[in-house]
DNA sequence: AACAGTCTCAACCGCCTCGAG
DNA sequence: TCTCGAGGCGGTTGAGACTGT
C-alpha cells in the first residue's frame, strides 16, 4: 500500500512533446514494451508524467496508427456507431482500426457533428432538429446539389420525422406496391447519383438513428429476429424464397411498440432504403457469424470480425446508396494495401 | 502586410473502474 | 472487505495554422 502517486511531481513538463521526447520514449518503449506507465518517465528520462506518455503513445507514436483524412467508409461507421453507442470513442475506436479514439472524437467534433447540423441532423440524437427552418440544406454550394431538390432522395423530406415514425407496414408506398415485392434493382434507381458526402452523410445518419431504436427495441424484447436466415448478398438478383426470408426476418417490417408506424405519409424512397439497410444489416451479422450487435452494440471488438469485410459492406452499402463512381473505389485493395503496412 | 476571427487537433484535466495489496 | 493507485475514458483547452478582411 505504498505505491506512489502517477503524476504528483515537481518541475513535470507540460505542453507540446519535442521530438526529442518523442524519441526517447519510443525507444523505451521498443525495448522494454507499453506498460508500467509510471515509471515510464524515470526510466526514459522524461519530465513527463507517465499518464502523459501513455497519452503520447498511445495517440500519436504508436507505430500501428492511422493518420490523415478519414475515408467515406470509416465516416459511415463512425456515425452509425454513435447513433448506436453515442459518445463512446473508445469503442467506436475498436471498429476503427488504428484510429485511436481521440482522433475520432476531434474528427466527430471538428467534421461530422458540422456536418450533420447543416443537414438538420441532431448530432446527439440523430434525429432531424425540430427547430431547423431549413433542414437538410447544407451551406455548400457544390453545383451538384441542385439533383438534390429534384430527386428528393436527398431532401430533407427523405428524412424520418423521427426515428420512431418509420412507417412499417407492408404496403407502406404511396402507390401501395409491397416494398418488399420490388427487385432490388429496380428500387436502386430510386436513388439519384450524387457525388455530395453529405448527401450520404444524411441517409446514413437516419438510418443510424433507426438502427439505434430497432436495436434497443431487440433488446428489450420487442423484435422478433430470426437468426436462422441466409439472406442474398446485396449484389444477388432477389428469388423468391429469400425474399420471403427477408419478410420474416425484416426488422423494419416487424411490429414493434417501439417504432410506431404514425407517419404513413413517409418517403416512399426512404422506406425503401430502409428495408434495403436492415438485409444489409443482416448480411453483416450473417456474414460475421455473428449478429449486428457485434459491431453496434458490443463494447469489446470482436476478433472474428474482419476488418475488410465489413469495410467490403460498408462500400456495398455506400455505392448502392449513391451509385457514385467517385465511390465505387476498391476497398478490398484497400484492406490488402493497409496490411502490407 | 497586419490584424482578427475561425478551425484543427494534440494534450491536459478530472472522473471512473478495476484490481493489487 | 477496504483502500488507493494505474489505467482508461470523455470532455475541454489552447497553441498554432489557416482564412478573410
Amino acid at each position: 500500500m505504498s505505491r506512489k502517486p502517477c503524476c504528483v511531481g515537481e518541475g513535470l513538463k507540460k505542453g507540446a512533446w519535442t521530438a526529442e521526447e518523442d524519441k526517447k520514449l519510443i525507444s523505451y518503449i521498443h525495448e522494454h514494451g507499453e506498460g508500467g506507465w509510471r515509471d515510464i518517465p524515470q526510466k526514459a528520462g522524461l519530465k513527463r508524467c507517465g499518464k502523459s506518455c501513455r497519452l503520447r503513445w498511445a495517440n500519436y507514436l504508436k507505430p500501428d496508427i492511422k493518420r490523415g483524412e478519414f475515408s467515406y467508409e470509416e465516416e459511415q461507421i463512425i456515425i452509425m456507431l454513435h447513433a448506436s453507442r453515442g459518445n463512446k470513442w473508445s469503442v467506436i475506436a475498436r471498429h476503427l482500426p488504428k484510429r485511436t479514439d481521440n482522433e475520432i472524437k476531434n474528427y466527430w467534433n471538428t467534421h461530422l457533428k458540422k456536418r450533420l447540423i447543416d443537414q438538420g441532423i441532431d448530432p446527439v440524437t440523430h434525429k432531424p432538429l425540430a427547430s431547423n427552418p431549413n433542414p437538410g440544406t447544407p451551406k455548400t454550394s457544390d453545383p451538384n446539389d441542385d439533383e438534390q431538390s429534384q430527386s428528393g432522395s436527398m431532401s430533407p423530406k427523405s428524412l424520418p420525422p423521427s426515428s420512431n415514425s418509420y412507417n412499417l407496414q407492408e404496403t407502406s408506398s404511396s402507390d401501395e406496391t409491397p416494398r418488399h415485392g420490388a427487385s432490388l434493382t429496380s428500387k436502386k434507381h430510386l436513388f439519384k447519383r450524387s457525388s455530395s458526402t453529405s448527401k450520404v452523410l444524411n441517409k446514413v445518419a437516419a438510418r443510424a438513428a433507426s438502427i439505434g431504436n430497432i436495436l434497443s427495441a431487440s433488446m428489450e424484447g420487442t423484435l422478433i429476429s430470426s437468426t436462422s436466415l441466409s439472406p442474398p448478398c446485396l449484389n444477388d438478383d432477389f428469388s423468391e424464397t429469400s425474399q420471403l426470408q427477408i419478410d420474416e426476418y425484416d426488422p423494419f417490417s416487424q411490429p414493434s411498440e417501439h417504432i410506431i408506424p404514425d407517419d404513413i405519409s413517409m418517403n416512399t424512397e426512404l422506406n425503401n432504403s430502409a428495408y434495403d439497410f436492415s438485409q444489409f444489416l443482416e448480411q453483416f451479422g450473417n456474414n460475421e457469424g455473428d449478429n449486428i450487435q457485434d459491431l453496434l452494440m458490443s463494447d469489446v471488438s470482436s476478433p472474428s470480425v474482419d476488418e475488410c469485410d465489413i469495410m467490403q459492406n460498408i462500400t456495398d452499402w455506400s455505392n448502392y446508396l449513391v451509385e457514385d463512381s467517385d465511390f465505387n473505389h476498391d476497398t478490398n485493395q484497400d484492406c490488402d494495401d493497409r496490411n502490407f503496412i
